[in-house]
DNA sequence: ATCAAGGCTTTTTTT
DNA sequence: AAGCCTTGAT
């Protein structure tokens, strides 16, 4: 037991606490994850079987890693009987093994967002509803929050307060659009992605002797996380610990950030009142962060009302200060901090994998994805399009899918005239009619044309035989063929493979690449099952809805700078973060501006990209950036302003004198902001936060002239091409000095001063 | 049935 | 800036 010696005091009480319930509060940093890391191979060490113990994760990949870890610990062999997962991994395969209970084929599909919303705008559109009141996305939402609050319809149209509110919002007819679309995806045999959560619910509301058996299976519970549960998750995971109330649930109010998909931190609150005689661990002392972050971040957290007292403190060094940059457009922000990096990166023997860049919005990676690729700088991007959502792969899958499950009816029609064979809207808009006429599914109506007649050409109908007969074929080998060489066939023979090979352009190239990257992701994945088992697609399909980037990691995508968004950067750290797009309407959005609650969740949000720097963090906002293709002018986020200024050091980028109307700035400040932030003054005013100093007479853009510094050799400088640099050697007198400076980057190079646009660095 | 062109909305965050 | 949808021509 040796590693317990890794723990701290708080840590180690909470490790050893192996009966009853407990909550853990561990503030940003504090080794949560190794507190329950530790905790779950001591509870095996007590003699706790593998197969009793439920561990309830944020992510997949957080789940593998904890899992490795514990392997490491007490043996693969042990801790692969682990149940450890998502909720909604873990409870898709408790509602597949018990679908038939619930209506369900086993092999039912999971619809992701973009099913969904699919099946929405088909119903707005069925029901003749305007699509600008009842957009696909809004109901899409409001569906959502009610299955995550397990509202079924018949209860949201009994629910007075819920249909006022639509009412209000002119979308009198939700309610008929949730029922409608629950109906729909029963009839094609498919679970959304709420649906895991609400008919696990259903699930061991109706059959209390399943509910019984998990009750008795898991009789240890921990959820990771907790902040981040909705109420369909907390009363899972309140009904599996109804008898043995083993359950540990980890999490940091602080970190609350996922409340638009139905995240509640009353589920800290609730924990109290249905566990009076809780044990409650507090871990404030963070290991990942300088003194400068913590108490940064702390002095923005504190601004928050709701929130559990907490004082995180950390003995690590001061550090430096949070730089904070200016930049004149997005553009201009992804070149300096691609150079930061760069820089940094030479003088300190840095990695690249020690670099994080985490934006609000995935739509702001571009401009740093270029400039990093100009300076050939390796970088990897999490979130936006994952690859199981571009197009192709889609339509490969939706081949799998149809095989699996043929009353898939988003599958259905996605590839029915992919490649093209002829069938064409008009055939299907009358076999859809059909089917809703008959109440079957569509499939049923393809399948049978005389007991389900439909007004089709003969020819349509042909082709529709071929189709069906091909897809029937696949079905037939699902469960005895092995993965691969089905999905193979498939390609092959759904003509895709073929379709993309004949499309010269770049973007087809690279789909036929990404085909192929799936089949070899599926031959991997069935030469690695066990000897004499077979993996079959339908295994395959079981994983793939629920997969996301972060767990299609490959060796090689190991050191590299990292991209994402701060949500997705949840539960990680680097060395050096760039938070970047410190812009009112941006961050915070524009969207969580209506209530205090919707402003304390961004500025949670900003603690959590705070808190994910070891060493160094650094802040950047723009004054201006392309938004919907147009150049919209931008204030400084109010988020800077919360920093305590004790934590932090502006720099503001000095232009050369070329002079010239070239700056956006003069149009830009209106007069609310002609202060502090103003770019002559910041970094002057205050001698403390002076660290960059003007060197040549550089010309603002209200024309004044800044402070002339003498150069001397020894200093450090920065140049705006060449980056960090040391002068080596002066000669000649101003204005014709020029200076001779050493740039790790490029080498020595001698300037005119009066020319060169260089930074004094302290 | 298919394709090209033009117009329109979109961006908050994710399992 | 880009994807989606409608429209209109073939």
């Amino acid at each position: 037991m040796g590693y317990l010696e890794a723990l701290n005091e708080r840590q180690l009480e909470a490790v050893l606490k192996v009966d009853g319930p407990m909550m853990v509060i561990a503030g940003a940093g504090s080794g949560k994850t190794r507190v329950l890391t530790y905790k779950i191979a001591y509870l095996m060490e007590q003699g706790v079987d593998a197969f009793n113990i439920l561990a309830l994760t944020f992510t997949n990949k957080a789940a593998r890693e904890m899992k490795e870890r514990i392997a490491d610990i007490v043996g693969p062999s042990e801790a692969k009987n682990i149940s450890m997962g998502t909720f909604h991994s873990v409870f898709s395969k408790i509602l597949r093994y018990h679908s038939e209970k619930l209506g369900f084929p086993n092999n039912f599909t999971i619809y992701d967002t973009q099913d969904s919303r699919s099946v929405i705008k088909a119903i707005i559109k069925d029901f003749g509803l305007d699509d600008k009141v009842y957009k696909p996305a809004t109901v899409h939402g409001r569906i959502s929050s009610a299955k995550n609050n397990l509202i079924s319809p018949a209860a949201y149209e009994q629910n007075a307060e819920i249909i006022g509110e639509d009412r209000i919002a002119q979308r009198p007819d939700l309610f008929r659009i949730y029922k409608e679309y629950v109906k729909r995806c029963f009839q094609s045999g498919a679970m959304d992605f709420d649906d895991l959560l609400y008919n696990t619910n259903v699930l061991f509301r109706d059959y209390p002797e399943i509910l019984h058996f998990y009750q008795q299976k898991f009789k240890y519970v921990l959820v990771d996380e907790y902040q981040d549960t909705n109420y369909a998750q907390y009363l899972i995971v309140k009904k599996l610990a109804a008898v043995y109330e083993n359950i540990c649930v980890v999490g940091d109010d602080a970190q609350s950030i996922y409340s638009f998909r139905g995240a509640n931190i009353q589920n800290i609150l609730n924990f109290k009142k249905d566990y009076p005689d809780f044990t409650q661990f507090k871990l404030e002392q963070n290991y990942r962060s300088t003194k400068n972050i913590v108490d940064a971040a702390n002095s923005v957290i504190a601004r928050n009302q709701d929130q559990i007292k907490k004082d995180v403190w950390t003995s690590n060094d001061a550090g430096e200060k949070i730089d904070i940059i200016r930049c004149l457009t997005d553009n201009e922000e992804g070149r300096v901090i691609a150079n930061k990096i760069f820089d940094w990166k030479q003088a300190k023997g840095l990695d690249y994998q020690d670099f994080a860049i985490l934006y609000r919005t995935n739509a702001q990676s571009r401009s740093f994805e270029e400039a990093l690729r100009k300076l050939n700088m390796p970088y990897k991007i999490y979130g936006g399009l994952s690859f199981y959502q571009r197009k192709e792969i889609k339509d490969l899958i939706a081949y799998f899918r149809l095989a699996a499950n043929p009353k898939d009816e988003e599958a259905l029609k996605r590839v029915i005239n992919y490649p093209k064979r002829g069938i064409g809207n008009t055939t299907i808009d009358n076999v859809v009619v059909a089917a809703r006429k008959y109440g079957v599914a569509v499939w049923d109506v393809l399948t049978d044309f005389k007991v389900y007649p439909v007004d089709i050409s003969v020819r349509a109908q042909n082709t529709i035989r071929d189709f069906v007969t091909k897809i029937q074929s696949f079905t037939l080998r699902l469960d005895t063929t092995p993965a691969f060489d089905l999905a193979n066939d498939i390609a092959s023979s759904s003509g895709i493979l073929k379709d993309l090979y004949d499309d010269k352009t770049p973007e087809g190239v690279a789909r036929y690449e990404n085909i192929q990257e799936l089949l070899a992701g599926i031959k991997e994945f069935t030469v690695s099952q066990p000897e004499n088992e077979i993996a079959t697609l339908s295994d395959f399909l079981v994983d793939v809805a629920l997969l996301t980037d972060a767990d299609q990691e490959q060796e090689e995508d190991k050191n590299k700078i990292t991209l994402m968004t701060i949500h997705s950067s949840k539960g990680l750290e680097f060395p050096y973060v760039f938070i970047v797009g410190l812009e009112e309407n941006l961050f915070p959005s524009q969207m969580a501006l209506n209530s205090r609650a919707e402003l304390e969740e961004e500025r949670r949000l900003f603690y959590v990209a705070l808190t994910r720097a070891e060493k160094k963090c650094t802040i950047s906002y723009v004054t201006s950036r392309f938004r919907f293709g147009q150049q919209i002018f931008a204030e400084p986020s109010r988020f800077i302003d919360e920093l305590d200024q004790k934590f932090i050091h502006h720099i503001n980028r000095m232009e050369g004198n070329t002079g010239g109307g070239r700056s956006l700035n003069s149009y830009q400040r209106p007069s609310e902001y002609a202060k502090p932030q103003s770019r002559s003054e910041t970094g002057f005013k205050m001698p403390t936060q002076r660290n960059l100093k003007p060197l040549k007479s550089a010309t603002t853009s209200s024309g004044k002239h800044a402070t002339t510094v003498p150069l001397k050799v020894g200093y450090n400088v920065v140049h705006e091409r060449f980056g960090k640099g040391k002068v080596t050697a002066l000669e000649g007198k101003a204005p014709d000095q020029k200076a001779t400076i050493f740039f790790p980057r490029v080498g020595n190079k001698t300037l005119i001063l009066k020319f060169a646009k260089l930074e004094v660095v302290d």
